[in-house]
RNA sequence: GCCUCUGUAGCUCAGUUGGUAGAGCAGAGGACUGAAAAUCCUCGUGUCGUUGGUUCGAUUCCGACCGGAGGCA
C-alpha cells in the first residue's frame, strides 16, 4: 500500500492554509506546497504566501524555492515535491500537499512521469514560428502522421499543446499518446485522501476574492510588482504571467492607473477560480467541505478530522 | 430657448441602400500529461429609447416626445 498523504485543494481564497495549518497542528504534519506562483522567491503579495502569522510554526515546503526569471515547470515540481514528501514521511509526519495547481497535484499524486525535454534546443521557438507561420492546421496534419490520436484530439488554435506534442515525438521519437498510456499504467504513486474547499454561493467566493485583493492593494502589491520591473525581470516570463503580477506591471508601465489594475485582478481571479472548480469537480473522490456565507469554521474542520479519521490518519 | 450629434445584448459599439440584427468584452459550460495564476474550445432573441406617420412590411425613412453629449445664446 502506498503511504497515505493528505491532498486540500479548493480555488482561490477558499481557505487552503488556513485548513493545512489546523490540520497540520492536530495531526503532526508538514504542508507540502502545490501552488505554481509560490514557487517564486520576492513573490508574496500578489501570490498570497503563508505568512509567519499563518504557518504558526508548521513546516511549508515547495515555497521560495525559484527565483522569478527561471523557469520552471511540472515535471520539476514533481521531482522536488516528492522528495518534500518522502522527508516528511521518514520524520514519521503527515504530508500535507495544499494548493490550487490541479496539474501539479495530480501529477504527483499519480506517480505520473513526463518525456524527456531538452530546455536548450531551438527546437520549441522553431516550431513556434512554424505555427505562426504555417498555421495550427498544418503541424497538426504533419502530427498526424505520427500521432493522429494526439493530432484528432487536439484544436487547431492550441499552439502550446501542439508544439509540445511534436517537440515530444522529435526529441524522443516516442508519441505522447505512448508516452500517456505508459505512465497512465504507473501506480498512483499515494494512498491521497482529498479535500476539496469550495463555496455554497458563488457570490461568496467572488466577495473573498475581492477582499483579498483588496488586502493584496493595501499590503503593497504595487510596490511588490515595482520592485521586480526594476531590478528587470522580464514581462515574458512564467513569474509575471501570474495574476496581479503581469495586470499590476501593465497598468504601472502604461499609466500607473493601480486602482484600475485592482480592479482587473479581481477579475482575472474569479475567471481563474472558475477554472479550478473545473479541474476539481472532476475528482469525484474528494471531499467537499463548502463555505456558508458566514464562515462555519468549526463546522469545516470538524468534517475535515471526521474525513481523516474515516481515511484511517 | 435654438442647433448638431446620439440612444441597438450586462458593458463598448457595428449594422440593416426598408424584409425584426452581430462583434469584442463580461457571463456560463468544458478541456487540460515538462509555460498550468498558463493555454485552448463551445454557447449571442435583444420591446434595435417611446410614440405617431409613410409603407404590403420600419429597428432602418419622416414627425413628436423622453434620456445623454456637445455647441450657440
Amino acid at each position: 500500500m502506498p503511504p497515505k498523504i493528505l491532498v486540500i485543494t479548493g480555488p482561490t481564497a477558499s481557505g487552503k492554509t488556513w485548513l493545512a495549518v489546523e490540520l497540520a497542528k492536530r495531526y503532526n504534519g508538514e504542508v507540502v506546497s502545490a501552488d505554481s506562483m509560490q514557487i517564486y522567491r520576492r513573490m508574496d503579495i500578489g501570490t498570497a504566501k503563508p505568512t509567519a502569522e499563518e504557518t504558526r510554526g508548521v513546516p511549508h515546503h515547495m515555497i521560495d524555492i525559484a527565483d522569478p526569471e527561471e523557469d520552471f515547470s511540472v515535471a520539476r515540481y514533481v521531482d522536488l515535491a516528492a522528495r518534500c514528501v518522502e522527508e516528511v514521511l521518514s520524520r514519521g509526519g503527515l504530508p500535507i500537499l495544499a494548493g490550487g495547481t490541479g496539474l501539479y497535484i495530480d501529477s504527483l499524486l499519480s506517480g505520473r512521469t513526463f518525456a524527456a525535454f531538452d530546455g536548450d534546443s531551438p527546437l520549441r521557438s522553431q516550431l513556434e514560428e512554424r505555427f505562426r507561420a504555417e498555421g495550427g492546421r498544418a503541424l497538426l496534419d504533419e502530427l498526424a502522421r505520427a500521432d493522429p490520436e494526439t493530432a484528432a484530439r487536439l484544436h487547431p488554435n492550441d499552439a502550446k499543446r501542439i508544439v509540445r506534442a511534436l517537440e515530444v515525438w522529435l526529441t524522443t521519437g516516442k508519441t505522447i499518446t505512448a508516452h500517456n498510456r505508459e505512465t497512465q499504467a504507473l501506480p498512483p504513486r499515494y494512498d491521497a485522501l482529498t479535500l476539496t474547499l469550495d463555496f455554497e454561493r458563488r457570490e461568496d467566493m467572488w466577495e473573498r476574492v475581492d477582499r483579498r485583493v483588496d488586502r493584496m492593494m493595501a499590503a503593497g502589491l504595487a510596490e511588490e510588482v515595482r520592485s521586480l520591473l526594476d531590478s528587470g525581470i522580464p514581462l515574458k516570463c512564467t513569474a509575471m504571467q501570474a495574476i496581479g503580477y503581469k495586470e499590476m506591471a501593465a497598468a504601472l508601465l502604461r499609466d500607473g492607473d493601480v486602482h484600475a489594475a485592482a480592479e482587473e485582478i479581481k477579475l482575472r481571479s474569479r475567471q481563474y477560480a472558475k477554472r479550478q472548480r473545473t479541474w476539481f469537480r472532476r475528482n469525484r473522490e474528494a471531499k467537499p467541505l463548502l463555505w456558508k456565507s458566514v464562515p462555519n469554521f468549526a463546522d469545516v474542520l470538524q468534517a475535515s478530522t471526521a474525513y481523516l479519521e474515516e481515511f484511517g490518519i
